[in-house]
DNA sequence: GTCTGGCACTCGCGAGCCATGAGTGCCAGG
DNA sequence: CCTGGCACTCATGGCTCGCGAGTGCCAGAC
C-alpha cells in the first residue's frame, strides 16, 4: 500500500498538473507545496507511483503526469467535491430562476455549466419515464386524421399525427378523449400501458381500429420519448484541450454530435451522487482522452435524468464536481416549483 | 476592366487553392489548367488581380492566394452553382423522406447538410409567422390556472401557462375555445391580432380578465415564437479549417453556439436565390474567415425559414452552393407533403 | 502591343547542429 | 529511511545554411 506520503505526492502532481498543464518534476513540487522533504526523497516516491502505474513520463528526463488511474485514485480518495461559495450559489439560483419555460430552463442551465466549469455542458431533458402524464388531448384535423397530443408534469409537451382506419365521429371522439383522461391523468408513464389496455372493448366495432391506433400511437409516444433529447453548450471551450489540437478534438466534437453516444455517456452512471469517469473509463473510443462528470437531478427526491460536463481529463475535478452538483441541485428546486 | 484571359486565371487560381489548400504560383497554374500562354504571361496577369485586390501573397516570393474580394468576382462571375447529380438527389430525397415529425426533418436536414458538403450546417426551423394556425387548445389544469397549446399547419406545436386573474369556468372554457376556434383557425399568424381584438367583449365581466389573459399570451406566443429556434450540425468539420487552428475556430463555435447571431446571420440573405456572405462581408467579427451560403426553403412557394453552411473562406462555392440549393428544394417538398 | 524566355533576386522552410537546463536514477553516507 | 551529490538523458530553442518555389523585370520575337 502506497505511504500516506506518497499520496500527498500524488495530490501534489495532480494539483499542478492541471494548473500548469505541464509535467511536474520534484524539484518543483517541493517548493510549491511544503512536504518537508527533499526532492530526491519525491524522486523516489514518483519512482514508486510510476512502478504502480498512477503517474507516467511523456519521455525520459520529463517531468511526470497523472495517469487514468492516478486520477481515478485521487478523485476516490484525494480530493473531495469543492462547495460553491455563498455569491456562486446565489448566481446560479437568480439565473435559473428567470427562465419562462422547460426549454428556456435547460438552455440556461447548459449555460451556466458551460461557463462555471468551462468546459463543454450536457443537459439531458427531464425524463418522460418517471414523469406522469398530465392530459391527453385529441383533436380531428380531417375526417380520418387525428393529432394526438401528451402533456407531462414537467411541463413538455409532444404530438403525433394519428390516420384512423376509418372515419372517427366527434361523439366518439369526445367519448375516447373522457375516458382515455380519467384512466390515464396523474398516472405515471409506465402504468399507462396496462391501464388503457382493454379500452377498446368500451367501443362500438366501427371505431375499435381507430381506438386501438391511438392508442398505441400514445404508447409509441412514451417509448421513443424515453430516447430522451439533451442539450449541449460551451464546445467554444474545447479549445483550451492542449496543444496537440485537431487531433482530439475531432473525435470529441463527433461524439457530441451524436445523442446516443451522449445518452449512454449519461447513462452509465449510476450513483446517487455526482459520478466521474475518467479517460479510458468512457466505452467511446474518442472520448479516451475526456473525462465525464455527471450527475443526476429531479423535481422530487428521484432523478429524472442526467446533467453533466466533458472535459479534458486534466482538469479541476473537485470544482467541477461542487458546480455539477450544485447546478444539478438548483435545478431540480425549479422544477420542482414550476 | 479585366480581360477575359485575367479572369480565367483568377477561376484557376481560386479552384486549384481551394483544391490544395496551398498558394498556387504562375508555373503550376500553366501546368494544370491549359491556358495556353506562359508563365510569365500569367505571372503579369497575377500582378495585375492583385493591384486590382483579388488576389494577395501570404510574403514575398509565396504563390497567391484569393482575397475576399476575389472569391466575391469568382462567385458572381466565373462560377456556377453546380447541380447535384441524378443519384444524389435521389439520395437527398430517401433520407428525407423517412423523417417523421418536423424535429426529425430538421435533425435529417441538418446532418445530410453536414454530410454533403463537410461543413458546419445551419437550419431554421420553419417560421411561425407565415403560418396557419391549425389549432389552438385551451386546457384546465387547476381552477385558475390554464394551458393554451397552438398547433400550427407545419405540425409545430407550442404551450404555454396561464395564470388567470379569477377562476374560470369549465362552460366559459369550452366557449373560449369553440370562438377562438372559430376565429383563427387556418389565419395566418400575422392576421391573428385583428381577429381576436374584440373577443372579450363577449363574455361575462368577470371572465373578461381571464380571456384577456388567455389573448394576450397568445399573441406573446407567436411574437416570440418569431425568434424562431434552430439546430446546427457537423462542427466536427471544423478540425478541416486549416492548420492555425484555434484563434480561428474559436470565435466560429462561440458565435455558432449565439443562436442570435446565426439567425441574424440567416436573416441577411435578402435574395430569392442562394445567398452567399464571405469573409468580411459578414457582420460578426468571429466569422471573418468564414463564409455563409444559405437560401430560404418553404412549403409552398414562400421561404418560411433558411439553412445553410458556414466553412472556411476557401471553400468549394459551385458545390456548396448546389448542395444547399438541393437539399433547400427537397426539405419544401417534404414539408408540403406532410 | 502583347507574349515569351531568360535571369537575378527574395525568402520561407526544413535539416542539421549545438548549448542549455530541467529532470532523472543511482549511490554512498548520515 | 532520508539526503546530498553526481553523471546521464533528452526535449527545446536558437542558429546557420542550402534548397527551391516563386517573383519581377527586361530584352527580344511575333
Amino acid at each position: 500500500m502506497l505511504s500516506e506520503r506518497r499520496l500527498k505526492v500524488l495530490r501534489a502532481i495532480v494539483q499542478d498538473y492541471v494548473g500548469t498543464e505541464e509535467p511536474v518534476g520534484s524539484k518543483a513540487l517541493t517548493e510549491r507545496h511544503n512536504l518537508g522533504v527533499s526532492p530526491a526523497t519525491v524522486r523516489n516516491d514518483m519512482a514508486a507511483l510510476e512502478d504502480e502505474g498512477f503517474i507516467a513520463q511523456p519521455h525520459t528526463s520529463a517531468g511526470r503526469i497523472p495517469t487514468d488511474k492516478g486520477y481515478r485514485l485521487f478523485v476516490d480518495k484525494l480530493a473531495g467535491v469543492k462547495p460553491m461559495t455563498a455569491p456562486e450559489r446565489r448566481a446560479i439560483q437568480n439565473f435559473l430562476e428567470g427562465a419562462v419555460d422547460l426549454d428556456d430552463v435547460v438552455a440556461r442551465t447548459v449555460r451556466l455549466l458551460a461557463q462555471l466549469t468551462r468546459q463543454v455542458a450536457v443537459v439531458q431533458y427531464p425524463s418522460l419515464t418517471r414523469s406522469t402524464v398530465r392530459h391527453v388531448e385529441l383533436l380531428s384535423l380531417a375526417p380520418a386524421r387525428l393529432m394526438l397530443v401528451l402533456i407531462t408534469d414537467t411541463g413538455r409537451v409532444e404530438q403525433r399525427m394519428v390516420d384512423c382506419p376509418a372515419p372517427f365521429g366527434e361523439a366518439s371522439l369526445a367519448d375516447l378523449r373522457a375516458r382515455l383522461n380519467s384512466r390515464v391523468a396523474g398516472r405515471r408513464f409506465t402504468d399507462v400501458p396496462s391501464l388503457v389496455e382493454d379500452l377498446a372493448e368500451a367501443f362500438e366495432a366501427e371505431d375499435r381500429g381507430t381506438v386501438s391506433t391511438v392508442l398505441s400511437t400514445l404508447l409509441e409516444t412514451l417509448v421513443e420519448e424515453n430516447e430522451e433529447r439533451l442539450m449541449i453548450g460551451g464546445t467554444a471551450n474545447l479549445t483550451r484541450f492542449g496543444h496537440d489540437f485537431p487531433l482530439v478534438i475531432r473525435p470529441v466534437l463527433e461524439a457530441l454530435e451524436e445523442q446516443v453516444v451522449l445518452l449512454k455517456l449519461l447513462g452509465e452512471a449510476k450513483d446517487p451522487g455526482v459520478t466521474v469517469r475518467i479517460g479510458h473509463e468512457n466505452a467511446h473510443e474518442g472520448l479516451n482522452s475526456t473525462s465525464v462528470v455527471s450527475v443526476g437531478y429531479g423535481s422530487g427526491g428521484e432523478a429524472v435524468a442526467k446533467l453533466g460536463v466533458v472535459g479534458p481529463t486534466r482538469m479541476d475535478y473537485p470544482g467541477t464536481m461542487g458546480a455539477v452538483r450544485a447546478v444539478a441541485r438548483y435545478v431540480g428546486q425549479i422544477l420542482a416549483e414550476s
